[in-house]
DNA sequence: GTCATATATACTCATAAAGGAATATACCTG
DNA sequence: CAGGTATATTCCTTTATGAGTATATATGAC
């Protein structure tokens, strides 16, 4: 972990709706169509922020059938688990987040598509 | 303190010049241009990224004759504070920000323009 | 093999950010 | 007031980022 490290883990946390992709992640591994719904985000937009996000190593993916089903990879990086924390602490507060959150919770992970991913 | 606003303080932070003030302030108030001396760049860009770091409240300044001092804001935030914590624990590790460090305590920051800015 | 579904990628456009050169402003000295 | 120094701002160019449309790929069902 190195300054340019540091900054670019910055970077991945800097727009609005990768925020919101790793507060549903904080909650539970998920399919791209199920951050998508919980979100109200286009197919495209979710997949190119999570690919972005793992390019930078912080999820990982894993196919099951046709659905790939992504995760918050278990990092070494101590500054990154600090802000994941805080994420996690704002997300009872914050109403974008709070209301992520309970839209994932009314939604059914373990059927439509995904078997129960984690 | 909303989503938003954490976005934002991400975004302060997620340019490797703006580190590298921070870590220099994270020691002692400072003048523009001991900063710039110290970090070996331009007048504008690091007026430019201060000028950034103020607008959205991580530094704020003070006016010492003909000199602005830069300090960073005793803020209500504990998402920045504990970036701020870690950055100043990855500068005792870091090669750049060790050296920045390096070159500021050589640098007498009492003498040449700034009277003892802190 | 075809078809449907889930996801990824390529291409394009619009906007933002970073940096440099030149200029402006603020303050001090005399 | 003029002249010098420190800092800020404007203008311009280049590059990066985010979003959309269309298309491609991967898998499973048949």
């Amino acid at each position: 972990m190195n300054s340019e490290d540091l900054c670019q883990v910055y970077r991945c946390l800097c727009d609005l709706t990768r925020l919101r992709i790793l507060n549903l992640l904080g909650e539970d591994a998920l399919c791209v169509c199920h951050i998508q719904q919980v979100l109200g985000e286009s197919q495209v937009k979710i997949s190119k922020h999570l690919a972005y996000l793992k390019s930078h190593h912080l999820v990982e993916s894993e196919r099951r059938a046709n659905w790939m089903i992504y995760r918050i990879c278990n990092t070494a990086n101590p500054i990154l688990e600090e802000n994941l924390k805080c994420l996690q602490d704002l997300s009872s507060e914050d109403p974008v987040f709070m209301a992520d959150l309970k839209r994932l919770r009314a939604t059914d992970t373990s059927a439509a598509c995904c078997p129960t991913a984690s």
